[in-house]
RNA sequence: CGAGCGGACUGAACAGCCGCGGGCAGAUGCGAAAGCUGCUGUCCGAGGAAAGUCCGGGCUCCACAAGGCAAAAAUAACGGCUAACGGCCGCCGGGGGCGACCCCAGGGAAAGUGCAACAGAAAUAAACCGCCCGCAAGGGCAAGGAUGGAAAGGCGAGGUAAGAGCUCACCGGCGCUGCGGAGACGCAGCGGCCAUGUAAACCCUAUUUGGAGCAACACCGUGGAAGACAAAUACGAGCCUUGCGUGUCUUAGGAGGUGGCGUUGAGCAGAUUCGGCAACGGUCUGCCAAGAUAGAUGGCUGUUCACGACAGAACCCGGCUUACAGGUCCGGUCGCAUA
RNA sequence: GGAGGGGUGUCCGAGCGGUUUAAGGAGCUAGUCUUGAAAACUAGUGAUUCCGAAAGGAACCAAGGGUUCGAAUCCCUUCCCCUCCG
């Protein structure tokens, strides 16, 4: 079972944004890069761009409950970054979850 | 019924499934122990502004014998409340509104200095036009004109050659006296007739303030660094020399971690035929239930309604200011109608 | 989270109470020079908006309010940007 695991250093995001593919949509930004790990490991960018505190927190509980959905199905040995965007804050989840699901069959992780 | 004023409160609710942070308890596993990982149960889990960081404190470190002076900064009628405040309450003065009520950085310009452009004759100081006396020279005057934000108290009467607080009444301002008030101040009387504005210009007076901030600060601290000791060339790379590493202790301390930090505190809620106009204080009862560390409140489904605004704790309190869909309650005011 | 600094034309920027035309430079346009261009020189250009036939008037220095006779300038509130503290 892979295990999940976030970021927490400001280098890992660095080296996302570097080295990553870049998946874009108008709800979300996706960063994939394969790793040597057995597991999972992911991170959430909210900038100070996309609204206040308010908006910016209830981007990462939505773009975090729509990763633990369409977690299940990804296979382990990849690494994601999330970057959240103006409009993400007013979507439901399971939008967010359709659009995660699109883009990573396009990335050709699932 | 309509319009408007002031104050207080509230800031969608419920059910099911999945999920997140913390406290407590339990059994199990590992461990010498401290404890740790997962599990189960149970309880708790953002705001009135959590915001801006504009003030006042607690707390911590630095500085400091005590006291005073100076500098710098802040505040500004008066009386009170408070731990304190630049906050709040009451009251005085001024302004606005028919009114309920609202607004005011509201000390001092007679301690001194500066500034007051342009216009205007003149800007803190007189005399351009003008008025009067006079033949003129010269002298007297400041009413009228024009400029300006401001022009020598205002306005009326007397008075005069013409005029002027020169005199008088009223108003305004200043000083003194008396009365009322806790005081700011108000009222009355008398006096003289003077003094432009600006202190959110310097300044004067009174009061207050040591500085920095939880990224403070305290503790632990793999590796590495510096020093000391031991050893006397032991061990390591074939041997020798040099150098390096390996031991123990001490010091400072980067990464990281722990405490600070989830609180018995200027605490919160309720009651009160308690004191006070009120802010507030007293007494009694009950409660102490966010505490993360990349940062916890979310997702999905269903139901209801007024269809959901502004908005997320980060050491903690007391205020102020700013943002805000609506809803509830209480107390006044004005207008219209009816009795 | 905390401590500080700053917002003036398209850009960089001076002005920090006084007659308003709010410096100066870059830029842009035209000319001179050149075979043509660059550079240099000369002149012009937009400080903006509203009202008005015109003369002219009113507002404007991030936004709003206040002090003052008078505010880009002084004071208060808000918004935005930048720097520092592990």
């Amino acid at each position: 079972m892979a295990e999940i695991v976030k970021f927490k250093e400001n280098r890992d995001y660095r080296r996302m944004y570097r080295m990553g593919n870049s998946f874009v949509s108008p709800i979300l930004v996706i960063y994939v890069m394969k790793n040597r790990n057995k597991n999972i490991r992911y991170g959430i960018t909210t900038g100070k761009k996309t609204g206040n505190a308010v908006q910016r927190n209830r981007s990462r509980r939505i773009i975090k409950a729509a990763f633990d959905q369409v977690s299940k199905n990804v296979p382990p040995g990849y690494d994601f970054v999330f970057v959240s965007r103006t409009k993400t804050s007013y979507v439901k989840s399971t939008d967010i979850a359709d659009c995660m699901n699109k883009q990573l069959k396009r990335a050709g992780v699932l």
